[in-house]
DNA sequence: TAATACATTTGATATAAATCAAATTCTATC
DNA sequence: GATAGAATTTGATTTATATCAAATGTATTA
């Protein structure tokens, strides 16, 4: 079965799991296919769920005066979801979006919760994700305050050489904290 | 004991605790009562502390091109720490400093993590802990790039309206990812 | 394969905030 | 209370990036 990867990217990025606490986990996990442009989550609604990506790209906007605005681009191997719906249980802002056919795994956030309730060490492995997580953002917000829209973009392509393959640069941009034409110069062929 | 306030704050922000693992933590607590201008972290520094300020208030910096960066300031009933070393046990790029005579608890990581191996609520309680920080930062994000200098510092004033009383303007400026003229024009009665 | 929508580039101009430099005001202490 | 150093303000200029507008290039599908 497929979510093998899941449990093997979560116990080597994280830490491990005892086999009864991974098979409920498994028994959890909804496994979805789906096409390119699909909506996962739109705004307004409220999110309960959160996405494991096996394979494909999603990203997460809100809208900002009318214009979209992506904060998060996952791929393969990492998690998506309305981060604010479905941690502070509000309607969320963003919409989730699939940028290309993917194959995701679906945990309810209520299951989730009731597993972190009985097994001590899937509550840790929730204090590590988001730990790292929030590590991340802080990341973030640094190179969003000391470095010039070219220093980040260089570095977004130092570590997902391929995501101008498979992202708009619409997105990228909106990502970068830069307009599109912006990002379009930076990548000119230099002068 | 003052460290009631510490105990009363956590339950009422995140969640109750068992009197068992209330009275360990306490165990585990340092008082300490320091000077303004008073180091508590240094650059390069391996820092497994993390602080809970009774009174007074400290900020979090580093330096980038030679140049402060405060990017943390807590106050009284608020918690700070040199979050990279403490969370991802490397170097310390911050500093932490004292801005006011403050008492602070200081609470070593071997022992956090010792009591959250024991007890499953602790657990839970840094996981929310972690969680609340990473939703605030992620307002940081969208406010940085969605908001101007003055929105922000408006902003912060409405949070905060004693800050600049306790804080120089230099380290809200810095803060606020602002230079300390561009804030000084903000607050001049306008135009 | 033509037609149409979508994505990207290019150009001209505007603007918020940075930078550099100096003056002023505040504050701590001898 | 005088004075040195720190903190803040003010002024002139520069700069990175945004904005507005249009042209070109690339997919998708009828």
């Amino acid at each position: 079965m497929i979510p093998q990867d899941l449990l093997q990217s979560i116990e080597e990025n994280f830490h491990p799991l005892s086999s009864a606490c991974k098979e409920e986990m498994l028994s959890m996990a909804k496994l979805h296919q789906q096409k390119k442009h699909s909506v996962l989550v739109r705004e307004g609604q409220y999110s309960h769920q959160t996405f494991y990506l096996i394979s494909g790209c999603a990203r997460a906007y809100y809208l900002h005066d009318g214009k979209e605005v992506t904060d998060w681009i996952a791929f393969e191997g990492e998690f998506i979801s309305a981060i604010v719906s479905f941690f502070s249980d509000r309607p969320s802002p963003h919409y989730i979006e699939l940028l290309e056919d993917s194959i995701l795994v679906e945990f309810q956030r209520d299951q989730v919760e009731a597993l972190a309730d009985r097994y001590h060490e899937f509550e840790r492995l929730l204090r590590k994700i988001v730990t790292q997580t929030m590590l991340k953002q802080q990341e973030k917000i640094a190179s969003i305050q000391f470095h010039s829209a070219e220093e980040r973009y260089k570095k977004l392509l130092d570590i997902r050489p391929d995501i101008t393959k498979r992202v708009p640069l619409t997105h990228i941009a909106s990502y970068l904290g830069i307009t599109l034409e912006t990002l379009s110069r930076i990548r000119r062929p230099h002068r």
